[in-house]
DNA sequence: TTAATAATGATTTAGCCC
DNA sequence: GGGCTAAATCATTATTAA
C-alpha cells in the first residue's frame, strides 16, 4: 500500500512463521533470546532433559512430535522428569529438596521469592526461564551476579555453544512456565495445526474442549497470589489519587521507561508469573469504565512516575446514554444498563438480534421476566445498543474509536474490511487511559522521546502520546500485521509527525545488534511500551486458552526480552 | 479470493445462603 | 467453608455469501 518509506526498506524482513528453515530458527532469531516455541524446548519444558530430548530428535528426526515423545517416555529415567505442576496425572512431591533438578522447587520458593538476595533471584529467574540450575549457576559465577538476565542468557548460551558445535544448541529455550501449565496440550495444538483436518473439531473423537487440560490450583501460588483490587482503579483516577508515590525495586527502575499492558483477567497465575519476570513491579490494574462508556479490564506493568498525572482533553463521555444519544429515544426502562461491556474482536450476528427483535414482538410492550432477562443476558453478552422500536444492533466501527480514545475513522479505508477494523479496535488500548498513566512523561520530556513500541496494534500508544503533545522523535513500531501497520502509517501521515516512523514486523527478529544499531543511529529509547497478545489469555478464546505459553500470548516473553536488552545496553552507555 | 456470518463453552470471581 | 447462581470475558473456526 504505501512502500513509500526509504526507513522501511531498511528494515525488510521475510516473514513467515511455519515455513521457517532450521537456520533462521535456531540460527538467527536465537542469538538475542527466547524466539518461538521449537519442539527442543518444548520437550524441555515438558521436563525432560536436555540431552535426552536432543538424542531422541537426533534419533528420530523432527517430522514426529509423537514419536519423539515416545522415544522420551520409554527411556530410562523418563519417569522422573516430565510431571509438573499442574499435569493431571501428577502428584506433589513430598520433602525432595535435594533433586535441584526438579521443577517443583521453583514453585516452593515463590511465597519468598521477593525476599531473596539478587543473585539468588536471578538464579530462580533463570530456571524459570527454563535454563538448568547448573548452568545457571554458573553463568551468575562467570558474569557476576550485577549482570543482566539477558548477559546471564547469553552467557549460557555461549559455553552451550562452546561445549557442543551442534547447530541445534544454538536455540534459546523457550521459558517454563508456572503451575498448572500443561504442556500435554500444546502437543495437541501443534498437531492440530500441522496434520488435522479443519473438521476434526466437529467431531466427537477429539474435540478440542477445555476438559482436554484440567488446570490444578497450586497452593504455592496462591500464597503469592496478587489480588485485583475492587474497584479497579489502579493507583488512583483523575481527581481521586489512592497512592501517589511507590516504591520500585532498584533493578525495575529506567531508563528506560517501559509499560507493559494486557488483560487484568487471565487464567491464575499469569500475571504472578509475569509480575516477577518484570522486576517485581506490582500491576497496575485499571478498568477503563472509568475513563469511558464501556468497561475494559486491563493490567498495566510499568516504572513510570504515578505522581502529577492528568487526564486528556476533552474528558470522555462516561455513560452509554451520553456517549450514544441517538440510543435514548428507544432505550426501554428495564434495560438499566449505563455502561457497555468490554469492546471484542467480533460482534453478534444478524441472527442474534433479529431473536431479540422477534422475542419482543411476540410478547407485546410489556415483556415478561423472562423475555427480559434473555434480552438483558444476549445485549450485556454482546454490547447491543438500542436502535430502534424493538431493535438492538452491536456497535458500529466508528463507535468503537470513538470508545476506544481513538480519532473517528482511524481504522477506516485503505483497504481495511469492517471485519478487520473489529478485530483490530478489539484488541487495542483504551486511549484516554494509557494517556492518562504516560501523562507523567510530558514534563520530563519537554523535547520529545524516543519510543520502541512493540505490538503496536493500530498504534494506541501513539495516538496516546499525540494527544498528550508529548513530541515522538522516533518510533520505532514492531506489528505483525500490514492492516494495522499501515493504519499506524497513516495516522502518522495524517497527524503530520515530524519525526520518524521505522515499522518492523517481527518482534522475533529484534536481536541485540538491531537494537543497537537502532540506539546508535535514533538515540536511546525513552519508553519501551507494548501490550502483547492476550489471545491466548482471555476468556472470550473457546479454542486455545493456553495461557502464557500459548502461541500468541507468549511473546510476553519476547517483550521481556526485548526490554532487557535495550536495559542493558543503556545501563553500559552510563 | 475475500468478507461476512453463524456456531462454538470454559474459567474465574463475586455474592449469596446455609 | 461448601454449594449454588450470576456475570464477565482484547476469540476461533467453518461455512456461506459476495
Amino acid at each position: 500500500m504505501d512502500g513509500d518509506s526509504d526507513i522501511d526498506s531498511d528494515f525488510h524482513w521475510t516473514d513467515d512463521d511455519e515455513n521457517k528453515s532450521p537456520t533462521n530458527l535456531y540460527g538467527e532469531a536465537s542469538e538475542a533470546g527466547p524466539s518461538r516455541p521449537s519442539l527442543y524446548s518444548h520437550f524441555i519444558a515438558m521436563g525432560f532433559s536436555g540431552d535426552m530430548v536432543e538424542k531422541a530428535i537426533k534419533e528420530n528426526g523432527e517430522g514426529d512430535p509423537e514419536a519423539i515423545l515416545q522415544i522420551l517416555l520409554n527411556s530410562s529415567d523418563a519417569g522422573k522428569s516430565p510431571l509438573r505442576p499442574g499435569d493431571a496425572t501428577a502428584e506433589r512431591p513430598v520433602a525432595d529438596d535435594e533433586d535441584s533438578s526438579d521443577d517443583w522447587h521453583i514453585d516452593d520458593k515463590e511465597d519468598f521469592i521477593d525476599d531473596l538476595p539478587p543473585k539468588d533471584r536471578k538464579l530462580l529467574l533463570l530456571v524459570d526461564m527454563g535454563y538448568s540450575p547448573e548452568d545457571a549457576a554458573a553463568a551468575i559465577d562467570r558474569c557476576g551476579h550485577e549482570s543482566t538476565i539477558l548477559e546471564l542468557a547469553d552467557s549460557i548460551h555461549a559455553a552451550q555453544i562452546a561445549e557442543k558445535s551442534d547447530e541445534m544448541e544454538h536455540y534459546y529455550p523457550k521459558p517454563r512456565f508456572e503451575a498448572g501449565e500443561g504442556s500435554s496440550r500444546r502437543l495437541t495444538t501443534e498437531k492440530k495445526k500441522t496434520n488435522e483436518p479443519k473438521q476434526k473439531l466437529k467431531k466427537s473423537s477429539t474435540p478440542r474442549t477445555r476438559k482436554d487440560h484440567v488446570r490444578k490450583p497450586s497452593p504455592d501460588l496462591d500464597d503469592a497470589k496478587i489480588i485485583i483490587p475492587k474497584p479497579m482503579v489502579g493507583f488512583g483516577l483523575p481527581n481521586q489519587t489512592c497512592i501517589t508515590q511507590r516504591t520500585l525495586p532498584d533493578e525495575a527502575i529506567g531508563p528506560p521507561y517501559f509499560y507493559y499492558e494486557n488483560i487484568a483477567l487471565t487464567p491464575k497465575g499469569v500475571w504472578e508469573t509475569i509480575s516477577r519476570i518484570l522486576y517485581n513491579i506490582k500491576p497496575e490494574f485499571v478498568d477503563s469504565k472509568y475513563f469511558c462508556a464501556a468497561a475494559r479490564k486491563r493490567a498495566y506493568i510499568h516504572n513510570l512516575p504515578i505522581e502529577g498525572r492528568h487526564q486528556l482533553l476533552p474528558i470522555p463521555p462516561k455513560t452509554i446514554q451520553e456517549a450514544l444519544p441517538m440510543t435514548k429515544q428507544w432505550w426501554p426502562k428495564w434495560d438499566q444498563r449505563t455502561q457497555l461491556n468490554c469492546l471484542h474482536t467480533s460482534i453478534a450476528t444478524i441472527k442474534i438480534t433479529e431473536n431479540i427483535t422477534r422475542a419482543l414482538r411476540d410478547s407485546g410492550e410489556n415483556p415478561k421476566a423472562s423475555v427480559r432477562d434473555y434480552i438483558i443476558r444476549e445485549c450485556r453478552k454482546w454490547n447491543l445498543v438500542w436502535i430502534g422500536h424493538h431493535r438492538v444492533a452491536p456497535l458500529e466501527p466508528s463507535e468503537f474509536e470513538m470508545l476506544l480514545g481513538f480519532p473517528i475513522n482511524h481504522t477506516r479505508g485503505g483497504g481495511t474490511s469492517r471485519t478487520e477494523r473489529y478485530k483490530s479496535l478489539g484488541n487495542s488500548f483504551q486511549v484516554d487511559t494509557v494517556a492518562y498513566h504516560l501523562s507523567v512523561l510530558k514534563k520530563m520530556f519537554p523535547d520529545g522521546i524516543n519510543v520502541l513500541s512493540l505490538f503496536s496494534g493500530i498504534g494506541g500508544a501513539e495516538v496516546a502520546l499525540h494527544n498528550l503533545r508529548i513530541f515522538m522523535k522516533t518510533v520505532v513500531s514492531v506489528e505483525k500485521s500490514e492492516i494495522n501497520r499501515n493504519i499506524l502509517r497513516n495516522f502518522w501521515r495524517q497527524t503530520r509527525q515530524k519525526g520518524n516512523l521505522i515499522d518492523l514486523e517481527d518482534v522475533r527478529q529484534l536481536d541485540g545488534d538491531m537494537i543497537e544499531s537502532l540506539m546508535k543511529q535514533y538515540g536511546p529509547f525513552d519508553l519501551v511500551i507494548g501490550g502483547s497478545p492476550c489471545n491466548n489469555l482471555t476468556g472470550s478464546n473457546r479454542y486455545t486458552r493456553d495461557g502464557l505459553e500459548g502461541e500468541h500470548s507468549s511473546l510476553f516473553y519476547d517483550y521481556f526480552r526485548v526490554l532487557d536488552i535495550v536495559k542493558s545496553l543503556m545501563a553500559k552507555k552510563r
